[in-house]
DNA sequence: CTGAAAGCGCTTACAG
DNA sequence: CTGAAAGCGCTTACAG
């Protein structure tokens, strides 16, 4: 139509910019983005002439210029201990859907619980001046997440609260999960528990072995066995599972997997040893992922409420983006028992 | 120790850019912008001191402008069909790590099979100038990938090949996977078989489906049924399972499900109505997932090569980043047939 | 309602 | 080896 297609396809062409709009359609770049920006700025029959040309020519906005100038990415960031577990995709759907309502893109990062990759992620996303940042945090970022604030980054700390009332957190109980899942074990007459997860440091972990101790505490005669894994999947359930049968002076009756992936490692370890489940061990584990209700022995465990995490994340990031000075706010959610055949023939 | 850092912690002070460190180090801005990216040219002692006044302001490069003058991001972008399936997490992950040598960060977007959201997503994609985009199309996007590899955006399409050979795909062979997954059912003995699974126009699923009437025809007195559903998922394999089951002049004595989400759940809608599995009816899934073999029975199914799906999409990408007039080169892995329980007593 | 101009924070030839 | 200057593609007051 215009000399402009001329360069068409073939040849990497130079992208359309909103110059060659505006001489396509014979107004100011100005004008161009009032069109996309500030519509009501611009008369109706300007308006729609603008936007036929755009549409004619393909142009789509650079984003970087339009960053560069507005000063921040309208894009949120998120970094998640474990994209592998359902538990975490779960929290991050929560999170994008309540984001999509205010058309706010979600960039995923995955830190697999390691302090360097989560470092590289937070780099990135400083680079990008991504206007929120949702983290579990795994090494010690506090330092850094001050300077993400103070440039101007909305923080939200996910599924733990910070060791500073500067930012606002949402979590889940995990000492009163841990002493659910515990009293629960101790309610079917288990004594020698076991309770395996990790790593170390790790405070979500931390404080469900505390909620746990707390209930054996409570307890006659009941007995707690840490038994210390790394990143907590089915093969660290496995692993724990073996070490504890191979240690067989003292067996326990009842085992508390800090998370279900971990539990259904757990559960495959012992099907293969023989060990009937709940007869001899009863197993439950923790988050209530969909796929506990599926396996082999329907698992106990406890329900967060993910989904809601996630849509409480984005509102408080929200609330921050649009008033950094707002209050930091620690929302706390309660967990909740679900019994399956892992824990109650 | 200068007078900017009086601007100080409090209040929301600008951004450190490379004219402060340029000032603080008394270089120049074009000094500083070598001694980030072309360390080379810069002479030791220079170069030290620089790294150091960067370090003490904490100068955190403004992605947005390195990218408006660089032309394009260096972030990846993907669109993924399901986050909650763990098979596409999976090779998303094997995307991640090889992306990671590369140090380019992955940005993960979920279409969640809706022709919408993957047009939204692809805006998104478009606005950031990404250099590189890895789609599993919902719709028909084939326009839209032209006019972002013209742009000079490298396109390469996982899980299944574009109508088209200007692209590069990497897909595994669907048909052959349905055959296989049959094949097997039909080798154990089943003859009334039933296929779940959706949606409609979903290519991945329709070539399972043919595979899985290729074998049938080729076997006397077979038959196959099929069910349709909407985006797979365990709730849609319990409809499914239901549906079949209401139905009961003729009930099936094999399922074959289009993947492990829908497989779990006919599992538990079957065990739910007392059918027993594989007794009264087989069930093989596909993807094999992790949870397959943790299942209540477990689930036979079909392997997908995913981390090797996710590496070779992530290597095919880079080679068309570095050289984008590169051949388009469609790569087809092979699935593979896991036997367990749910097919065989 | 529309246009001309400045400027966001970088990188990149080009001189020196 | 270093500096001065142009320019990437937008948006945003400011005039008119």
């Amino acid at each position: 139509m215009t000399d402009l297609s001329a360069a068409g396809a073939g040849d990497r062409a130079r992208a359309v910019s909103v110059k060659d709009v505006a001489a396509e359609a014979g107004v100011s770049v100005g004008t161009v983005s009032n069109v996309l920006n500030r519509p009501e700025k611009v008369s109706t029959s300007t308006r729609e002439h603008v936007l036929a040309v755009i549409d004619e020519l393909g142009f789509v906005r650079n984003d970087a210029a339009r960053q560069l100038r507005a000063g921040s990415n309208h894009a949120v960031g998120m970094v998640v201990l474990d994209v592998r577990n359902p538990f975490f995709t779960d929290v991050a759907r929560g999170v994008e859907e309540r984001l999509a309502e205010h058309r706010r893109p979600l960039i995923l990062g995955n830190s697999g619980q390691d302090a360097d990759r989560e470092q590289m992620l937070l780099d990135l996303f400083e680079e990008q001046r991504v206007s929120g940042l949702l983290v579990s945090p795994v090494g010690g970022v506090l330092p850094r997440l001050r300077r993400l604030r103070d440039r101007g980054t909305a923080v939200v700390a996910v599924d733990r609260r910070l060791d500073s009332s500067e930012f606002s957190s949402v979590a889940v109980d995990d000492r009163l999960g841990g002493r659910i899942a515990v009293q629960h074990l101790l309610d079917q007459g288990r004594r020698r528990i076991a309770f395996v997860g990790g790593p170390r440091g790790l405070t979500q972990v931390e404080h469900r072995y505390e909620g746990a101790a707390a209930a054996v505490a409570d307890t006659d005669g009941a007995t707690l066995r840490l038994v210390v894994t790394g990143i907590m999947d089915a093969a660290a359930g496995r692993h724990g599972a073996e070490d504890l049968l191979a240690d067989d002076g003292d067996r326990p009756d009842a085992i508390f997997a800090a998370n279900d992936l971990v539990a259904l490692g757990v559960l495959q370890a012992l099907t293969l040893a023989g060990v009937s489940v709940p007869d001899e061990i009863a197993i439950i584990g923790y988050d209530d992922i969909d796929f506990a209700a599926s396996a082999a022995i329907p698992l106990s465990s406890v329900r967060q409420p993910r989904e809601q995490l996630g849509a409480v994340a984005a509102d408080l990031l929200m609330a921050t983006i649009e008033d950094p000075t707002r209050a930091a706010e620690d929302v706390v959610l309660e967990p909740s028992l679900v019994v399956r055949r892992s824990t109650q023939p």
